[in-house]
DNA sequence: AAATAGTCCGCAAACGTTTGCGGTAATATT
DNA sequence: AATATTACCGCAAACGTTTGCGGACTATTT
């Protein structure tokens, strides 16, 4: 059986395919006598309006492109769960695609969304990043972007983020709060600006707490590489008595180490984190995090996204808050 | 600026659409002076085919559609990766569709697939579904489909499964060589196939092996409640040298039970799951794990589509083997 | 009774491709 | 020198919609 289409409804009920079109629309032009007749029919047949021929002609897509690094991350995943409720009630459809933080990946799917003509475009860039073209190209088309989380450094652009420095400064208060004086800050790469910014608002809340506390910052891209340094950091003889990690994978690696060294969380020592909430919860005692929620960002950056789309919103860097949630790793 | 077009190349060019058309795909009718000048300005005004009238002229959507209950689930993670990449190898575009395990939007997701003319479809259904007519009006439009992880208990169709039987049984194996005499089995729903296919082969293997080992089996369905469940295993005079947990989200409420209880893995206790391999991963030591690997389900499922897209495979039902993988839990 | 307004519907163009067919000019064959 | 072949290119239809415009007919107003 092949799809039934408006010629087809319209041959076997004898109108024009505009009535049937119309029809189908609840057009005002069309009598109800006449409307209910392709209705129902179209009902029974299961007509379904194709796609590539209601863009083309509308020249409107009503598609958005959504392009992370990785899927599998549940701050991710939970920013796609926002976007894919928007989407559903405003008749959008989504196209994800994973960079794998490959720059060339990412170039290749904005390729990708500019072939499938996207209305918009949510963008969290990978660190290797340092060309915009494909982006650009993207925007010369009037496509809006909205980066969010992981962002390009330059001014003008779109941008949704959560609060970095403001989720920086409140784990250092916690950390402060918690008397705590040998303390590593594990932290991602320093080209991007989530680092940078994260590690800026640590290190001054914690330098204008006290010149009693010791503040080692360790940087680390992967979780192995975060494994190895804790590991290193826990032979030596001043042992540091608390742990900050920026992300969901330096914490992995941190807590692998911890294990290994057979250090009792609080007693020993504290961790505290950033995350969206799945992996601190994993372990036992749970951790303390402070949280990200990729859901409100998700339904922040939709929003401004398609005021972007109707051309009424200026390119603008929007910012979410972020809490605490207390676990007993500290 | 907006899209370049056939219709643009060609004008600035003096030449027809469709001879610029014919060059863009080097078609042998265009001479290759004609062709290198169009492939040149092509080049440089960044020309993408408008995919919506390749598509629509074509009748052929190079579009397939992935239905998961949730994406962040690391084995539908890494069956989507697996896809992604064959897709990408195979000029394809994905549409990934999540259903919440809720009946309602898993229909609705087949209407969307439906709407947008995919021309094949990978679905792993909730556990609810009763009523598959929304299937069965995919297969009626000749779209194909394959059913994966969690199939329809009906005979006819393409399936692609691990191999859940032998999986159990690999596990078993493991327990028995390991010397271990007193066994927590952790399972799933016992509605679930999954459930009783695996609880099936492990509880016979290790009866089979010998008398002595004391196997207690129990059911949980949610991390919270095996992290209970296990909390008072440990509790009890009798303790238990092993434990088997069917499952990521089992394993980590084992985990976080025994990382209370504080038993050393694996001198004091013995842990082995089955697993796509990130949670296993998380701890140190790593935990031992039979893999189910998403990854290679994805690549076997996708081979067997695209014959399907082709017309020349019949359904059938394909099981993958699954191997152990160890760490240094047992 | 004539003019006006309103109701309901069809014609045809357009969106950007792909592709069968036919045509012209140049080249090769007898 | 006439014919057959080849190389290269354009015409036009089709995919399934949407939508401005106009046409026919009925109902209303003057």
């Amino acid at each position: 059986m092949t799809s039934t289409t408006l010629k087809k409804i319209a041959e076997t009920l004898g109108y024009s395919i505009s009535t049937v079109s119309r029809a189908l629309k609840h057009h005002p032009d069309i009598s109800a006598a006449t409307r209910n007749k392709i209705l129902e029919l179209a009902n029974s047949l299961d007509y379904e309006p194709n796609s590539f021929a209601v863009h083309l002609r509308t020249q409107d897509s009503k598609l958005i492109g959504i392009m992370v690094p990785a899927i599998s991350n549940f701050f991710y995943e939970s920013f796609i769960s926002a976007i894919e409720e928007e989407c559903r009630k405003n008749g959008y459809s989504i196209m994800i695609l994973q960079t794998a933080n490959d720059p060339n990946i990412e170039a290749e799917n904005a390729r990708l969304f500019r072939q499938n003509r996207v209305s918009g475009v949510f963008a969290c860039i990978s660190a290797e990043t340092q060309n915009f073209d494909h982006f650009t190209k993207l925007t010369e088309l009037n496509i809006p972007i909205v980066f969010f989380d992981k962002v390009p450094p330059m001014e003008g652009l779109n941008k949704v983020c959560m609060a970095d420095e403001q989720a920086g400064a409140l784990a250092a208060t916690y950390i402060i709060k918690a008397n705590k004086k040998r303390i590593i800050g594990l932290f991602g790469d320093p080209r991007l600006s989530i680092t940078t910014k994260r590690l800026f608002a640590f290190k001054s809340t914690i330098e204008l707490a006290s010149q009693k506390i010791a503040l080692s910052v360790l940087h680390a891209n992967t979780s192995e590489n975060a494994e190895q340094l804790i590991n290193e950091a826990l032979s030596q003889s001043k042992k540091p008595d608390a742990i900050f990690c920026m992300s969901d994978e330096l914490l992995i690696g941190a807590m692998k180490a911890i294990q290994q060294k057979e250090r009792k969380i609080p007693k020993e020592i504290g961790v505290i984190s950033i995350s969206n909430g799945f992996i601190p919860k994993l372990f036992y005692p749970e951790i303390t995090y402070v949280e990200t929620s990729g859901y409100k960002l998700g339904k922040l950056s939709f929003s401004h996204l398609l005021a972007c789309i109707a051309g009424l919103a200026l390119p603008q860097e929007l910012t979410l808050d972020s809490i605490l949630v207390e676990g007993r790793s500290m």
